[in-house]
DNA sequence: CGAGCTAACATACCAGTGGTATGTAAAAAC
DNA sequence: GTTTTTACATACCACTGGTATGTTAGCTCG
């Protein structure tokens, strides 16, 4: 009723998307779809009109944070390339990462819930773990410059990445003696000893 | 109806327990309670009795298994203690942790949905994060030993158990390259080079 | 231009869910 | 032997995700 008669599309479909995000933030996975298109002034034939399913809607806001996220450290990474000091890119990028899991919507959807959300289905199967993409293209460069031997990148990068996840959360939980400086110190050192 | 008229409270409680931990695993946190209390041979009326609710049981499980895994995994780590070298008891133990990783319950409870289900209310307030207190001792042994100075032993604790927890679910989602063997190695040469 | 098709929603409704209120019988307490 | 408590069962409810079915605006094309 209040849905003015011009049709638009992409502007309700991203209106959808962002009170989505905004629910999904403050009350996780089980924010009610009602409570959703209420926010995003429509109804609930919209959304299915636009979703085919509450996890569908979940997997696109997670996927567009996760996106995000990865384009902002790629983008901090490569900022502060040096041409003296390969792991620097790579240490900004983790500096960066690590600011992002200060955002509460990142913390839940993405570091706390969207694992057991996407479970099985969506994330176990294949590469929409945009994260590890990332890690991985950061220890391809330390390969590529003969840093890292080649048959140990994959076991390298799993590692890297938890140890970042971890980071993340007890950032997160602001867990004693854990800052954003004693992190980035410890990867620091980890890995240029990394062979 | 088909219960039994002698009252046996701990065998009702640990048959729900363990009805729900198989429902958990096999179908996440949506498993319903239905069918929970259906394999235990009760009604909902006595799963009520039992837990407050359904969060409530599945904290309980989770809780079982994370402990299990604790107590064996420190287990592994004290039964191969080697007097000239500290590391070797905290390799032992990461191994036992990474073959508890392929065990299917612990994958999706602990691993893929624990931290979403229990998120924000139990899993990020503090201490229920068994894991975490097996870590710490490990590194304060290594703290102890004079190996690792003690300002660092939180934020190495929370990398090393990212890595642990990263490396388990590469090994869940078998991912190219990553196997226990090359994981041990490298944690092999990260514990060994922190300071 | 107007008839028909389709995209973009709204409305009404349903099966199943977690959770509650209440009942009841056996054991334990006094 | 009465009362209280424990250990369940039964009946029920509000609400949820999802579906089936409208309805209307815009575009296509003769």
């Amino acid at each position: 009723m209040p849905r003015s008669r011009t049709r638009n599309a992409p502007e309700t479909r991203a209106a959808i998307l962002e009170a989505a995000r905004q629910r999904f933030a403050s009350e996780g996975f089980d924010a009610s779809l009602s409570s959703i298109v209420a926010d995003a002034g429509i109804t609930k034939g919209a959304l299915f009109h636009y979703f085919e399913n509450k996890q569908a809607l979940y997997l696109e806001v997670w996927t567009n944070l996760q996106t995000d996220m990865a384009r902002d450290t790629q983008k901090a990474a490569l900022a502060n390339r040096s041409p003296d000091d390969p792991y620097q890119a790579i240490l900004a990028g983790c500096r960066r990462y690590l600011e992002w899991t200060t955002r509460p919507d990142f913390q839940r959807i993405v570091l706390i819930e969207g694992r057991g959300v996407l479970g099985m289905t969506e994330w176990m199967s294949n590469e929409r773990d945009v994260g590890r993409e990332v890690v991985r293209s950061a220890i391809g460069y330390l390969v590529q410059r003969g840093l890292i031997a080649d048959d140990r990148a994959s076991t390298l990068s799993v590692i890297v990445q938890g140890a970042l996840h971890g980071a993340g959360l007890a950032l997160a939980r602001n867990i004693d003696g854990v800052t954003v400086d004693s992190i980035c110190c410890a990867l620091d050192s980890m890995l240029r000893q990394m062979k």
